[in-house]
DNA sequence: ACAAAAACATACTAATCGGTATGTTTTGTG
DNA sequence: CACAAAACATACCGATTAGTATGTTTTTGT
């Protein structure tokens, strides 16, 4: 049972990486064989179709790693213009599971899935449902140390920060530059001095 | 000459709003020729291939649409804050032409068609550069009429509220649902208003 | 060791894709 | 009205698509 798991994560590991690079319905089934060395056979015993695996790309191989760099930064909790700030740097300009000429997967699979598959949405929520979740309580946690100004509205806030991120995410997939990053990050720091 | 030009228009405008609804790589030729009535012939006489028809798409259509939509509204000159608010208020709530359901169609064809083809990210690029300048000219104005604070960066603040606009329509997109436009509104205002 | 089930391999199919070849009809112009 | 070019119509094509049918091999529990 142990060789055939590693098949199953191969799979969803070489294909997440395609279609984070050419997109979901540009990527078939045999570019995914051909770069997995995976047969045919092989694949549909694993998942029941395309749109099976791609849902199983989004919640065993995205919800984790996305989880780990989006959420666990803000449990070490320190002082919330820092801790944000150097959490949307890092995604930005640090981490290198995300590519910055391929955008943010989830507003990909988002842009490209949602009027094709609902299982998809529902998949994607889950995920962008539970960074707001996250950075809503961190706020919220905030606001009672005295760190940001009581008049601060966490959620309210937490949807303008992620939208912001998205958003420049897809800046920086058209110019394929991080340059753009920048200005971004230092009106982000400017916003955020202002919950104080 | 004036019925052939009503033919390419009719494929341009029908062919939008199938891949505005779907996307690019899920709308087939076939399906362009079924809703717009149109033989194949009379298709492949207007345009040389699929690709060539989605740059007529941006540049013809979109980018007179959204020019008007995006860039009009900042030259009646008034109150910086209210006027960027109000712009943005009604792209999300009251423009028609968009839909909360398909999202930004600049955003969409970026995320479809950047890893596909560069003459897409061109012409893309060019709509999104003419909003920025667009805007920027505009707080480049207002600080010079003190009505926002000369500290304010232009371009930065641009990009930032930019980002925040692509970003929030690929919320409501996942969401299907403009209600998390109101949040989202009302941060925006706080985040102008600390312009001054 | 052996049977049964799990895991994988190969060959195929029907449908759909973008695009072309080769027409016919319509339109503008002298 | 003639006639050439523009505009459109029809029939087709090779390639690719997701998916299946039918195998063989490998693993696992007993």
């Amino acid at each position: 049972m142990k060789k055939a798991e590693a098949t199953r994560l191969n799979i969803l590991q070489k294909a997440f990486e395609l279609v984070y690079e050419k997109g979901y319905q540009t990527t078939s089934i045999d570019d995914i064989l051909a770069t997995t060395q995976v047969t045919k056979g092989a694949f549909y015993y694993h998942f029941k179709n395309k749109d099976e695996m791609g849902i199983a790309i989004i919640n065993e191989l995205l919800k984790p790693i996305l989880t780990s760099s989006f959420i666990e930064p803000l449990q070490n909790y320190k002082n919330p213009t820092e801790t944000v700030y150097n959490l949307i740097h890092h995604l930005l300009m640090e981490n290198d599971f995300l590519k910055v000429q391929h955008g943010c997967p989830v507003a990909n699979f988002t842009q490209e899935m949602t009027p094709w598959n609902e299982d998809f949405s529902k998949a994607l929520n889950e995920i962008s449902q539970q960074w707001i979740k996250s950075m809503t309580l961190y706020f919220e946690k905030a606001k009672k140390n005295g760190l940001i100004n009581t008049s601060v509205n966490a959620k309210r806030t937490t949807l303008f920060i992620m939208s912001g991120y998205w958003g420049i995410r897809n800046f920086g997939k058209l110019e394929n530059n991080k340059s753009v990053y920048l200005p971004y990050l230092k009106e982000l720091k400017n916003y955020l001095e202002t919950l104080k």
